[in-house]
DNA sequence: GCCAACGTTGGC
DNA sequence: GCCAACGTTGGC
């Protein structure tokens, strides 16, 4: 099963609001290369969910509870949205920082292509970010 | 708040 | 098809 990692402005989207949803429909994305990604997701994947700016940091997991359709908050056909359902909050959130510092880490699309919002993690990346999760260091 | 990186648009 | 101009993202 893939791996994902999704990136949100928690002023857009929040975990919190994440949270009270349970569920949601990930649209809005607006770029090629993320779009394909979404494309590529299957049904109960697991994803990372991840805090830009002002946090950045992993905040916990969510998995894929519906594969793509069309992104109906765009009049363009070409978008793509899934649906996410809710995982788990992690622990300690995993900070890019920390993330940075992870030799296992170095090649990650987070740090190499700071802009891609959708990208896919390793099956060796999704379980390092989970282990860092487990404690504060 | 600044700016580097990068994607998109549009004129030629 | 090239590339300058422009807009957006996101780290710092």
């Amino acid at each position: 099963m893939a791996k994902w990692l999704v990136k949100s402005d928690p002023d857009a989207y929040s975990w919190d609001k994440f949270e009270k949803d349970r569920i949601t429909d990930w649209d809005g994305v607006r770029n090629y290369q993320a779009r394909n990604n979404l494309s590529e997701m299957i049904e109960n994947d697991e994803v990372l969910f991840y805090h830009s700016n002002q946090d950045r940091a992993v905040i916990g997991t969510a998995f894929v509870s519906k594969e793509a359709f069309q992104d109906y908050t765009s009049d363009d056909q070409r978008w793509l949205a899934v649906g996410l359902s809710i995982g788990k909050k992690f622990l300690f959130p995993v900070t890019l920082e920390r993330i940075k510092k992870n030799e296992k880490l170095a090649n990650i699309a987070l740090i190499k292509q700071s802009r891609l919002s959708v990208m896919p993690l390793s099956e060796e990346e999704f379980q390092t970010i989970v282990e860092l999760s487990k404690t504060g260091e």
